[in-house]
DNA sequence: AAGAGGTACAACCGCCATATG
DNA sequence: TCATATGGCGGTTGTACCTCT
C-alpha cells in the first residue's frame, strides 16, 4: 500500500536544489517515476548506477544544475530496495491470502526466517513483505497461542488486529501444535505430463516430501533461476480444462522435465488455490 | 471530536558474500 | 593476497493510518 507522501517529501524537495546529500525517508511519486522510467528503459547495470542515472534523462544542452537536481539522490540500495520491494511490476497488489499465509507459516517452519528463499517460493512476493507480515501478525499470534499453552494467558483471544486477515487454517497451525500440515510438495512449480488420464490430483502426496529442494538455494544463479521459473506453476482450470490431465507439483530440484510439459500460467499458489494436490502430516 | 494506543508497512542499518582490480 | 565496491539479506525502526475509548 503506497502511502501518501508526507511533510518530509515536501522539505526534502525544497533543499534539493542546494543539497546534493543522499536522501533518505519514503520514497515521493517523482522519484519513483523516474527510477522505474529508468530501470524499465534501461534495466540494471549497477545499482549505484541506477540511483545515479534516474532521471537524468535530460537533454545534453540542460544546464549542470538541472541534471544534478534531477538525479535521484538515493543509494543504489536504496533504489535496489524500492525497486525490489515496491516497483517491480510482477509484485503482487493485493494482501496476502489464507493460502499464502499457510504457506508462509510451512516454509518458515521449515526455513526459518530465510524469507528470501520464502519469497522465492511465493510469486509476487518480496522477502520483505512476507517478512513484515510475519512479524507483524504470524508471530505474534503464536506468541499469544503459546502463552495460552502454557497458561500465562487469560484466555485472552488472539491479537485483534486480526480482523480476521488470514483463514482458520493458518491461525489453526499457528498455534503451534505439530505436527502441523504442509503440503506433500511445496508449491513451486506444476507440470503436465503426457499420459493425461493416468492420475488424480491426489498422485502428488505420493510423491516425495520437497524438503530438499528449498535446502539447495544456496547460490544466487540458482534462485534467480527460480524467479525465472515462476511463469510456468499451474493454474487450475486453465484454457485446457479438461479435467483429466495429470498435474504435479514440482520442486526446483525437478526442472529437469522437458519445459513443454509446463504450463505457463502466472501465479505460483494458483495451484495450491485450486486444491490440485492433497496436504499430508509432516512431522 | 480528540487523544491514546495499536497495526501495518516502507525503509534504514549493519553484516556478510561475492566480484573486481 | 589484499582492498574496495557492490549487492543481498535479516533485523529493526519510524511513522502514517486505523481503531478504540
Amino acid at each position: 500500500m503506497a502511502r501518501k507522501p508526507t511533510s518530509r517529501h515536501a522539505e526534502a524537495g525544497d533543499n534539493e536544489a542546494v543539497e546534493a546529500k543522499e536522501r533518505k525517508g519514503l520514497w515521493s511519486p517523482e522519484e519513483d517515476e523516474r527510477l522505474y522510467t529508468h530501470i524499465t528503459r534501461c534495466g540494471v547495470s549497477t545499482w549505484s548506477s541506477v540511483a545515479q542515472l534516474a532521471g537524468k534523462n535530460l537533454t545534453a544542452s540542460e544546464p549542470l544544475l538541472l541534471i544534478i537536481n534531477h538525479r535521484l539522490r538515493r543509494s543504489g540500495k536504496s533504489c535496489r530496495l524500492r525497486w525490489m520491494n515496491y516497483l517491480r511490476p510482477d509484485l503482487k497488489k493485493e494482501p496476502i491470502s489464507d493460502r499464502e499465509a499457510e504457506t508462509i507459516i510451512s516454509l518458515q517452519k521449515l526455513l526459518g526466517n530465510r524469507w528470501s528463499v520464502i519469497a522465492a517460493n511465493m510469486p509476487g512476493r518480496t522477502d520483505n513483505e512476507i517478512k513484515n507480515y510475519w512479524n507483524s501478525r504470524i508471530r505474534k499470534r503464536q506468541i499469544a497461542a503459546a502463552g495460552e499453552v502454557t497458561g500465562s494467558s487469560d484466555g485472552e483471544p488472539a491479537p485483534e488486529g486480526e480482523k480476521k486477515p488470514v483463514g482458520t487454517n493458518e491461525a489453526t497451525v499457528a498455534a503451534a501444535s505439530p505436527p502441523m500440515t504442509i503440503p506433500a510438495r511445496l508449491p513451486v512449480f506444476a507440470f503436465q505430463l503426457p499420459d493425461g488420464g493416468a492420475g488424480t490430483a491426489g498422485a502428488a502426496t505420493q510423491l516425495p516430501p520437497a524438503t530438499e529442494p528449498l535446502m539447495n538455494t544456496g547460490s544466487e544463479s540458482e534462485v534467480s533461476g527460480a524467479k525465472d521459473s515462476r511463469d510456468l506453476s499451474y493454474s487450475g482450470g486453465g484454457a485446457d480444462d479438461s479435467g483429466d490431465m495429470i498435474r504435479h507439483l514440482l520442486a526446483l530440484d525437478d526442472l529437469e522435465y522437458p519445459a513443454d510439459l509446463l504450463i505457463d500460467v502466472p501465479g505460483l499458489l494458483d495451484a495450491w488455490d485450486c486444491e490440485m494436490y492433497v496436504p499430508c502430516t509432516f512431522e
